[in-house]
This record gives C-alpha cells, structure tokens and sequence, in this order.
DNA sequence: AAGAATTTAGCACGGTGGTGCTACAAAGGC
DNA sequence: GCCTTTGTAGCACCACCGTGCTAAATTCTT
C-alpha cells in the first residue's frame, strides 16, 4: 500500500488551497476545479480526499479555526509572572488583544479568510458550528484578559470585566473587519492607537499621558 | 410608446429582490434566475432593465448606499437646540448612533445585506467604489457625532473628536457585525448596553451612575 | 514476482449560470 | 389604421459546477 502521503497532511494542503483563493477571489470561487488547480492537484486526487465540496469546506473552516484557537492559547499562557509591574501586565493584555488584529501579513491574511467563511456561514448552515466555536473561542480570550486584568487591579474602578467583554470584542473585530475591507483608511498603526487608546480607558497607565 | 411602468421604480424592485435574495441565501445565489423569480418577473423582463447581471449588482448597491446615507442624513438634522441640556444632547448623539445598529427588524435586514456586499466589495472591484462610499459616509457621521458632542461640551476632558472616531466607529460596526452573525448570543439590549457604556464613558451624564 | 491497496487522473452527465438573439404583445403618434 | 417604441417572454448557446464512475499508475506486503 504506497502510503506515500500522508492524507491529513494533503488535506491542510488543500485547506490552505481554499484559503489562498477565498482570499483572492472570495468564497464563491472556491469551487473543486479551482482549489485544486491552486493546490497543484487534478481533480480527482483531491476528490479522494474528501466526501464532497461541501466536505472541504467543513474540513477547511475546521482546520481553521483550530489553528486561529491553538494560536490564541499561545499567547494566553505566556504572560508575566505574579510580581511583575502592572504596566507590564498591561502591556500582555495589549500584546494578547492585539493578536486579533490584522497587523502584519500573516494575520491580515488570516483575518480575510476568517471573515468570508463567518459571513458565508450565515447562510450556510453546515458551517455555522464551526463559526459559533470561534466566535465563542474568541470572546473567551477576550474575557479571560478582561478577568485576569480585574484580578491583577489594574483595571479601572468601577469597570466591569464581564460587562466590558462585549464592547471590547466588539471593537477588536470592528477594526479588524475595517482594516480588511478599506486598508486604505485603516492601517496598523490606527490599529494600535485606537486599541491602546481603549485599554488606557479601562486600564489607565502610571507612565501613559 | 406604452410608458406603463416607471424604468426607475422597477430597477428598484429588482434590487428589492436581490436584498432578499442576499438576506435569505447570500450574495452568491443572487443570481439573474433566482433575482426574478424573487421579484415575480421574467428573466427577460429584467433583462431589459440592465446590462447585465454586474450591472444589477451595481445599482442595487448603489441604490442601498443612497437610501442608507440618506437615512443618516435625516437622523443628523433633527437634533436639540443649543439650549438643551447636556443629558439631552447625548441622548440625542446615542439616537444618532443607535441608527446603525441592527436594534429592530428593518435595520437587522439593512445590516444584513451591508455585511454581504461590502465583504463582496473586496473581491468585486466593480462594487469597491460604492463600499468606500458607504464607508465614508458613515465614519463621517460618526464624526459629526464627535465633534458635535465636543463643541456642546459634552465630551469629556482630554477626549479628542478625531483620534476618538475611528474607535466609535469601530464598536459600532463591530457590535452590528456580532449581532447579525451571532444574533443567539448578541441582542439589542446587548447592544444597546455596549453603546451606552461607552458613550457614558467618553460623555459622562450627571444622572448616570 | 504477484497481488492488493492506495493514489492519481479524467470522462461524462445533469444542473445552473450569464448572455445574444428573436418573437410577440401593448400603446401612443401620425 | 399603421407604424414605431417600449415592455415581456423565452430559446439556445457556451461556461462552469459537483459528482458518479472508470481506469491507470504506484508501491507495499507476501
């Protein structure tokens, strides 16, 4: 049995194939031939991997958002130990926050794909788990800054982890979704200044203005 | 010459049809077929009304970019007189704003169709001009919004209109980006909870907390 | 060497899409 | 009454799509 491949290896392949053309052209063009003429694959090779069309786009919002929340966790675990500054601890949470943002190649690529496949699953059922996870995945980490910041005492007097979670992940992904439909009018730096304007709000800095 | 029907209104219907067709199906199934069939006419029919089918997507976005900002237009110019408290004034900013939330039925299914074509407007060119448009001209009510608020003197001190704009208008489109693709997790008294807060935030009232 | 499982490749069918083109009905001007 | 303009309708063509199916090449096991 020539196991030559390894079959979840060739099916990333063809995920990142998905992902290359939503980018480019968008979902709708994510069609068999194309992905796998962007795979570098016939056809059929790549029918012999999945059950169907519908298949591959499932395995690829899957692998997707798998990959999206082993990143966050990532980050969520290297934060400065118990006796840090609270101005070092401020800026984990930033560093964290600003992981959801569009700021250099990977994630801005990262941010197209995450946007065509969450806006085509309100229409597409069969993807809606899939976007429903993330969604939740993300506001986790969203809320677990938030906590860990109330926790820490550097966050303001009167404010609210849970009751600040939604405005700030509402925000965080406003600017993503401005910053990949008009990167003309939004680049990182706006990016930056108008998270660390938000989290100067509601974690106000000795050293900051 | 049989005048019967009026050319304009009827490419309205048609782009009422495709709002439909994008809220209940997608962008992608709005197809020439499926857009008559929704509007109840012959494919020819609607044919003789446009180019072709990039021709309807342009005026139908065109059309929603135009009644949209004409929406806003409205909501800017009945605001109180300069005598009004201050309480009213920012009451007055948070109806402004609320009027791009998706807070009842008419504007969830405005919203809707927003998210559709202005992520298609990234792979669209053809469509780009009309996003960057719509993009425009809600940012520049945002900012009338803000410098309003700062000339009333409602705005708290240290609280600058233009570097605070992109940040508004961030939550904003953020919270109406939640709301129409998480609508189980994200209400209107959600929203609406959002947007006070920060607003209490960067416009402290004297009744509030 | 032989056989079997795996992988690659492709044909052909039915369905849907946009569009060029034609045919016909309706209605006002002469 | 006739003709021209405007609206309605539909056929036919080609392109693209997903998919059932078949066939061949590849390579490990025995």
């Amino acid at each position: 049995m020539p196991k030559k491949v390894d079959p979840e290896a060739r099916r990333h392949e063809v995920a990142e194939a998905v992902f290359r053309v939503t980018r480019r052209d968008g979902l709708e063009h994510a069609s068999l031939r194309n992905v796998a003429a962007e795979a570098g694959l016939a056809v059929g090779s790549v029918r012999h991997y999945f059950e169907g069309q519908t298949d591959i786009m499932i395995f690829a919002m899957r692998h997707f958002v798998d990959r999206v929340g082993a990143r966050l966790l990532e980050h969520v675990r290297d934060r400065p130990g118990p006796g840090a500054s609270a101005d070092r601890h401020v800026a984990a949470f930033e560093a964290a926050l600003a992981e959801l943002l569009p700021l250099d190649a990977e994630r801005r690529e990262e941010t197209e794909v995450w946007l065509a496949f969450t806006v085509s699953a309100r229409t597409r059922e069969e993807l809606r788990p899939y976007a429903e996870r993330l969604y939740d995945q993300t506001r986790e980490l969203v809320h677990k800054v938030l906590t860990a910041a109330e926790r820490t005492g550097v966050l303001r007097d009167g404010v609210d982890a849970d009751t600040e979670t939604e405005r700030l992940y509402a925000l965080v992904d406003g600017l993503a979704l401005h910053s990949v439909l008009q990167p003309g009018r939004l680049d990182a730096e706006g990016l930056r200044a108008a998270l660390r304007r938000h989290l100067d709000e509601i974690m106000p800095r000795a050293a900051g203005r």
